[in-house]
DNA sequence: TTGAAAGCGCTAACAT
DNA sequence: ATGTTAGCGCTTTCAA
C-alpha cells in the first residue's frame, strides 16, 4: 500500500464535476443523462487515477454486498465441484459478482448445512447457488428460503426452487446409438441400483435406443449394483463369462467402467476388439487413463455452474421469472467423449 | 427478508447503553473496561436480536474486508485443490475470515496471472494465497507485492515470500522404507523426467534408504520418463521383462503405477504376489480403484491449505515474523497411506 | 466505566 | 445537464 488509492472525490476534482456525476457516469445510472464530453472526461480522469470503486462502501450504500454463496458438496474429493466452481466462476466475473464458497458435508445432514447457510447468511451474500455432487432431490435448509437461490445438480423436493441438472436419459442415448452405430445388438447395461434420477434417467436412455433400433430388450443384460469399481468389476464377470455374452457394454459410469475392464482382461477379452465399452461421466482421471481410452459421456459441470449464475443474476435484476424456472429444471446436455473403447463387433 | 435486520443501535437500546459500549463488548476491544454486568447485558440483548454486524461497514471503517483470496491452479481437474480449499476454508471460518478463490490458468501465462491478481485487489482480499497444483518454483506477478502472500506447494524464485510445502524426500523414505520392510532389496524406481522438486527429493529418499539398509545402489533400477500413465506402463513392461527383474517397485506417482498395474497383469505377475507397487500422491480415484488398493504416499494438501491460512492471519496480526518465514519454507509430512499392493517378495 | 459524535466512500433524492 | 447533501452501520477519538 504505497499511496491511499484514489476516491470518487479524486476523480470529481481530477475532470472539474461533481461526485454525483462521476458516480452516474461510472454506474451508467439510468435516467440520467451526462453530456458525452463530460462522460469521457470523468472516464478519462478514472483511468489516469487508477480508480477503483470502494466495494464496502458501495455494499454499505446499496445494500448489496456483490457476493454470492456456494454451496458445494465434496469439493474435495472429485473433480466434478471443480468445474461447477469454474463455470460458476467465469459467469460471476462476467457480472462482477464475487463467489464465496462453502464446503458443506453430505454426510453431516440437515443441522450442518443450516450452519453453513448461515455462515454465508453472515458474509450478506446476495443469493446462493446450492450444489450437489450427483443427481438427486434434496430438501433445503429452512434459513435458505429469504435468499434468491438456484440449485446445481439437483431439484428441490417442493418443486419451489429454479434448478439446472443434467440429460440423463440424452446421455445414455448419445451412448448407447454410439454403440448401436458401431454395429452392436447385443449390448449389456451395468446398472447403479440406487434409486437416484441418473439410475432412471439412463436405463431409460437405453431402452429407447434399443426400441427405437428395433433390437428386443433382453432383461438377462442388465444387472445393477452399487456403482463403485469393484461391484462393476463383479457384474461384468458374471456378464462376461456367458456364453451368449453380449458384445458391448454401456456402464453407469466410469468406475464401473474401469471394473469392467479388469473383468475383460481377466477373461482374455481385448477391449474394444473383443468387447466394446462406454462409460458415463467422464472422470478424466479414470477415462483419460484407462487402455485403451475410455469412451464416455460427459456430465456438463461447467455449463451447470455457469448457467446457475447467469439465471440468478437474471432474477435478481428481475428480467427472468421465478415461477416458470422453478416449475421446470433447466436440463442441460451430456455430450459424448469419443475415446477408443469402441469398434465394431467380431464377425460371428 | 422479513425485518430489517437488527443493527448496534437497536442492541444498545435494548441493552440501554450506547453504541459505544456495544462496540466495545462484542469485540472485546482492548484498553477499554466495561462493568461485567453491563457486558452480560449487552451480548443478551444482541442474542435476543439476532444481532450479527453488517460486514460492509465494518469494512468500509476498518479498511479491512475480512477476504483472503486464494489463486489456485487447475481447480477443475484434479481433487488436490478441492484439498488445498477444504484446509484453507476450514482455517478461515476459524478466523472469520472468507475465501475468495480464483482459478488461475497456469498454461496462460504472466499477463493473465496478473489480471487474476488484479480481481483479488479490486476485491479488497486483506491477503492473498497462491497455490499450485504441483511443487515447483513460480515467479508471482508483480502487483502482488502490495498485499500480504503465502505461496502453498511452491518457492518463489526471490526466495520473499513464505511457503509451504511437502516434504518429498521425507515421502520416497517412507514409501521404500515400507517395502525394504517388506523384505524387499531389488526396488525398482519408475520416475519423472521432469526438473521438479519432487523428481530430485522423491530420488534422493530413494537412495537414502537404499544407503541406510545397505542396499547397492543399481542404476539399471531407475528409469525415468514423462509421469503419465502411458510411460509408466512403457517403463515398467521393459524393467519387469528382465531376467533380473526388480521384486517390488517405487513409482513416482500413481499415475506411473496405474501404468506398472498394467504392465505387471499383461505379464502374468501378480500384485502383490509377484511384484509390489508403492505410488506417490493417494489421488484417490486412482489409488482406491485399482484392483489391489494401491499403497501409496498422501500429499497434505489439505495441511498446507490450512497452514497457510494460519500463518497468513499471524503475520497480519504481527504475531509472527515475515523474514524467517520467508527464507526457509515450511515442509510439512507426507504420509503413507498402506492399502494392499506390497507384501514379501516370493521365495527365490 | 460509559457516551457523543465524527467520518469511512459511496449512492441517490432533491435542487438547481 | 450537473451539483449539494444526507446517511448507509460501524469504529474510534475524545470527553465526561
Amino acid at each position: 500500500m504505497a499511496v491511499k488509492s484514489a476516491g470518487i472525490r479524486d476523480v470529481a476534482e481530477l475532470a472539474g464535476v461533481s461526485v454525483t456525476t462521476v458516480s452516474h457516469v461510472l454506474n451508467n445510472t439510468p435516467h440520467t443523462r451526462v453530456a458525452e464530453e463530460t462522460k469521457a472526461r470523468v472516464r478519462e480522469a478514472a483511468k489516469t487515477l487508477g480508480y477503483g470503486p470502494n466495494r464496502a462502501a458501495q455494499a454499505l450504500r446499496t445494500n448489496r454486498s456483490g457476493l454470492v454463496g456456494l454451496l458445494s458438496e465434496e469439493i474435495a474429493t472429485t473433480p466434478h465441484a471443480g468445474r461447477i466452481i469454474l463455470g460458476a466462476q467465469n459467469a460471476a466475473r462476467e457480472h462482477d459478482l464475487t463467489l464465496v464458497i462453502i464446503n458443506t458435508d453430505r454426510a453431516s445432514g440437515a443441522h450442518a448445512h443450516k450452519d453453513d447457510v448461515q455462515a454465508l447468511i453472515d458474509r450478506q451474500v446476495d443469493a446462493v447457488l446450492y450444489a450437489t455432487m450427483y443427481h438427486r432431490q434434496v430438501s433445503l435448509p429452512p434459513n435458505l428460503q429469504d435468499l434468491p437461490t438456484v440449485l446445481i445438480d439437483s431439484t428441490d423436493k417442493a418443486g419451489t426452487i429454479p434448478a439446472v441438472v443434467p440429460d440423463e436419459v440424452g446421455g445414455a442415448i448419445s451412448a448407447v446409438t454410439h454403440l448401436v452405430d458401431a454395429g452392436h445388438t447385443r449390448i449389456g447395461f451395468l446398472n447403479n441400483d440406487d434409486d437416484v434420477p441418473a439410475t432412471h434417467g439412463r436405463f431409460e436412455g437405453y431402452r429407447r435406443v434399443l426400441e427405437e433400433h428395433e433390437i428386443p430388450y433382453d432383461a438377462s443384460l442388465v444387472s445393477s449394483a452399487p456403482s463403485e469399481t469393484l461391484p462393476g468389476y463383479e457384474l461384468a464377470r458374471e456378464m462376461l463369462s456367458r456364453t451368449d455374452r453380449p458384445t458391448a457394454l454401456f456402464c453407469y459410469n466410469d468406475r464401473m467402467a474401469m471394473g469392467a475392464y479388469r473383468a475383460a482382461t481377466e477373461l482374455g477379452l481385448g477391449i474394444p476388439k473383443d468387447l466394446s465399452i462406454v462409460g458415463f461421466d467422464n472422470q478424466e482421471l479414470i477415462a483419460a487413463n484407462l487402455f485403451p481410452g475410455l469412451t464416455t459421456v460427459a456430465l456438463p459441470h461447467y455449463e451447470m455452474g455457469a448457467w446457475a449464475v447467469d439465471t440468478l443474476v437474471r432474477l435478481l435484476r428481475g428480467e427472468a421469472d421465478h415461477k416458470p424456472l422453478a416449475e421446470e429444471p433447466k436440463i442441460l446436455d451430456c455430450p459424448l467423449v469419443v475415446r477408443d473403447s469402441v469398434a465394431a463387433p467380431h464377425a460371428n
